[in-house]
RNA sequence: GGAGAGGUACCGAAGCGGUUAAACGGGGCAGACUGUAAAUCUGCUGGCUAUGCCUUCGGAGGUUCGAAUCCUCCCCUCUCCA
């Protein structure tokens, strides 16, 4: 390749590197380390990693996932961490209270369903996947101190979530300051030429740098991502708050979560995980400034977009003719539950007892509060009687606008 | 080591001897409405063999006819001082 040809596929690489992104640190030491990797024909090490600390991998997770992606596209070594170490300490980035300590049965269940669903959107066989227990295990007490004298508590100290955390009176352990110094070090591990994460990973991701070059290496240039807003509108995508949309969440479910979110957060969203194949959608954004179209139309787009990023266009179309049958219609969707509950000596069952058994409510009081809301429906009936009782035969129960369930008694 | 403040339901936060299963806000759920599971409005939001009964206010004891509220000890958090 010439000169001006490298010149050409750097920038058109760092174009790339760059879609998306909040901040890109390092970019011009990272021209030249590209520069050099073209020209030797050798693949950069770019580095992602994520905390096996709850066995979900969301849509906000896939924002960083998909940069990783095109990384791969352009040739490029992907590094897909699995923090099986940090989950034991707990990332204290962005929290307003000390995370729990994880056990790790639960850290070692987590990390094997996490790289089966980072497959829906890395090209994990050509990934090199990573424990980085591998090295911090292996790590005395006196290797870790080492490591720890690299970096000052004032310094820590600027962080935000500390800074705020401190002011506001709350504790903060030991340990949490500790994380970063993990994180640095698995860069070091890695050899690590670029790293990828969200907004809140900025300063364990710069931290990394210094660390880097304290152990003699080049410091990884760092790539910040948006964080994506949960499906409340409010806080970032998280499982742990309940408002995130898992990567492997049934078709209908994910597309019924979209179309939850509001207008104001569908439009972020879009912007926040748009595609090279989202052409349609862009071109609806436009209808929908021009009040050519109303949300309702391009939220329906957007869920259906997402849906088949995860699950291909087929169960995005059966899926957005779920939400209509069922949500805009409220006709019975097209697959039901079957449920076969077998009746006790007295030949009958309590419909509390039915709903609780079915999963429906999380105690009979509920399902009685329920019941007294009008929230309940047998056989297409509305039920007001709490102490109804049913005999053997077949029914079909409602509960709820989307819980519906085929039940046999016998 | 010393001095103070504090720990209340899913979360935040009132209550400070009885009328408190515990105000209020958020979240969640249900209903109405609608262009959607948006927005808005209304209701519900400990459990149960249910017009009553049982368990809950950091933990364990105690005082009292009666305690989230008073006392004792313990655990945890924060602040200031050393």
């Amino acid at each position: 390749m010439t000169e001006a040809g490298v010149e050409r596929e750097v920038e058109r690489q760092i174009g790339v590197m760059r879609t998306g992104a909040v901040d890109f640190y390092g970019e011009e030491e990272l021209r030249s380390r590209l520069a050099l990797a073209i020209r030797e024909g050798r693949p950069l090490r770019v580095k992602l990693g994520f905390d096996p600390t709850s066995p979900h991998i969301h849509l906000g997770h896939s924002v960083v996932l998909s940069k990783l992606r095109r990384f791969q596209e352009l040739g490029h070594q992907a590094i897909f961490l699995v923090g099986d170490f940090t989950a034991r300490i707990g990332d204290p980035s962005g929290r307003n209270k000390t995370r729990p300590a994880l056990e790790e049965a639960d850290i070692r269940a987590n990390a094997s369903t996490y790289i089966e669903q980072a497959g829906r959107v890395l090209d994990v066989e050509n990934a090199e996947i990573r424990f980085n227990s591998e090295w911090m295990g292996a790590m005395t007490s006196a290797d870790f101190v080492r490591l720890c004298s690299h970096y000052t508590v004032a310094r820590l100290l600027e962080r935000d979530d500390f800074a705020k955390r401190y002011a506001a009176g709350e504790p903060v352990a030991v340990h949490e300051f500790l994380y970063p110094f993990a994180q640095a070090y698995d860069s070091v591990a890695l050899r690590a030429d670029v790293e990828l994460g969200g907004t809140d990973q900025t300063f364990n991701l710069l931290m990394a740098r210094e660390i880097q070059r304290a152990y003699g290496q080049d410091a990884q240039a760092v790539i910040t991502h948006p964080l994506l807003v949960g499906v409340d509108g409010h806080e970032k995508m998280s499982k742990s708050l309940g408002n995130a949309i898992g990567v492997t969440d049934a078709p209908e479910e994910m597309y019924g979560q979209v179309m939850s979110i509001s207008d104001a957060l569908m439009l972020e969203w879009f912007e926040q995980l748009e595609a090279e194949d989202w052409s349609d959608l862009r071109a609806l954004r436009g209808d929908l400034d021009a009040g050519r179209e109303g949300p309702l139309a391009f939220k329906q787009s957007l869920a259906g977009a997402i849906v088949t990023r995860f699950h291909g266009p087929g169960a995005a179309g059966e899926a957005a003719g779920h939400f209509q049958r069922v949500v805009q219609r409220k006709e019975l969707p097209e697959a039901i539950a079957e449920h076969q509950l077998p009746l006790g000596e007295s030949g009958e069952l309590g419909l509390l007892a039915l709903i609780e058994a079915l999963d429906f409510a999380s105690s009979r009081s509920e399902a009685r509060r329920l019941v007294a809301q009008g929230g309940v429906r047998l056989d297409g009936e509305g039920v007001n009687d709490p102490t109804l009782r049913l005999a053997a035969g077949q029914f079909l129960l409602q509960v709820g606008k989307r819980r519906f369930a085929r039940v046999t008694l016998a």
